[in-house]
DNA sequence: AAGTCCCTCAACCGCGTTCAA
DNA sequence: GTTGAACGCGGTTGAGGGACT
């Protein structure tokens, strides 16, 4: 009996079909099992929001060499500004992008204008931070070619302690008061002081109309400065143009920067290049071309000539 | 010359906000 | 609406170099 069903013309068909069907079986259920996990998978990411900046292990930290410096300028003027979670792995750095956008923002961004800042600009940061604060990226917003670190790090070391020289509390840009004065004796109940929203000088004039503040009002002049609203929408420059037709001329200073408009002593920033700027080729193009006349539509050509400007420039400074 | 202190500033850290999924 | 990474910002750190002893 067994053998009549095994040898029946329908069964021999079915058997020899089983192997197929099992095929077809186990390719339906893989293709289903991989969609199934490949939606699981998409669910996940979807739920995990963005990915990940950068793994965190190993990364270089520190300073930046000048071939990572390299890198990341060839990368972004190549590519532009973009996505600097996906920076690092295309520019070949072992970096996170975070450190990146850093490196890029405060150091080899073409716009930047480098050294102290000049009497002018110390000015406006006095008058910006008695208006916004410790708000650095927005007094940064409003001295063009000048870094929220930068100008973090210059009132830090320099302004405070002139500040304080002057007898100006660099905090609350009040006066500072004498111990022995009877009158500046704290009170019982002393109100309690927002840090990082200082008064207006409107309101410390108000407060505190003494000599100091006079003095302070004397030799920084608000006037000078834009007053800034709270509610104060700032907007940011546009990004750098590298344009040689606009070429900056600098003081000896290297801080005071006049334009071709000369109305405007900051509109256009002065450059200074880190030093790795200049083993990026640039005896191949000192001296063979005109700054102000010649244009070259590559913009690490333009990046260099820039570049040149600023050797210039350290050269007349030197 | 060597050691210590102080200053500067590039880079990092951590937190709040924004944005994509 | 929720989640979690990216982004932006302000505070802090620490390496490097100059000044001082």
């Amino acid at each position: 009996m067994v053998l009549h069903f095994l040898y029946a013309p329908k069964t021999l068909s079915l058997l020899l079909s089983l192997p197929l069907f099992s095929l077809a079986l186990f390719l339906s259920l893989s293709l289903s099992l991989s969609l199934s996990l490949s939606r699981i998978e998409q669910n996940r990411i979807k739920k995990m929001g963005r990915q990940p900046c950068c793994e965190k292990v190993g990364l270089k930290k520190g300073p930046w060499t000048a071939e990572e410096d390299r890198k990341l300028i060839n990368f972004i003027l190549n590519n532009g500004q973009c996505c600097w979670r996906a920076v690092p792995k295309l520019a070949g750095l072992l970096r996170c992008g975070k450190s990146c956008r850093l490196r890029w923002t405060n150091y080899l961004r073409p716009d930047l204008k480098r050294g102290l800042l000049s009497e002018y600009e110390e000015k406006m940061v006095i008058d910006l931070h008695a208006q916004l604060g410790n708000r650095w990226s927005k007094i940064a917003s409003h001295l063009p070619g000048r870094t929220d670190n930068e100008i973090k790090n210059h009132w830090n070391t320099h302004i405070k302690k002139k500040l304080k020289k002057m007898g100006i509390d660099p905090l609350t840009h009040k006066p500072i008061q004498q111990p022995d004065d009877p009158a500046n004796q704290p009170d019982p109940k002393p109100q309690e002081k927002e840090p990082d929203a200082p008064p207006t000088p409107n309101q410390v004039q108000e407060e505190n109309p003494t000599k100091a503040t006079e003095e302070f009002a004397n030799e920084f002049c608000t006037d000078e400065v834009p007053l800034i609203q709270p509610d104060e929408i700032v907007v940011r420059s546009p990004p750098p143009v590298i344009s040689p037709s606009s070429s900056s001329t600098c003081s000896s200073s290297g801080v005071s920067c006049s334009t071709n408009g000369g109305d405007q002593e900051m509109a256009l920033p002065c450059m200074d290049w880190p030093e790795s700027m200049y083993l990026m080729g640039l005896d191949d193009i000192m001296g063979s071309w005109d700054v102000t006349t010649d244009i070259d539509p590559d913009p690490f050509t333009q990046y260099q000539k820039s570049a040149f400007d600023q050797e210039a420039w350290k050269l007349e400074l030197f």
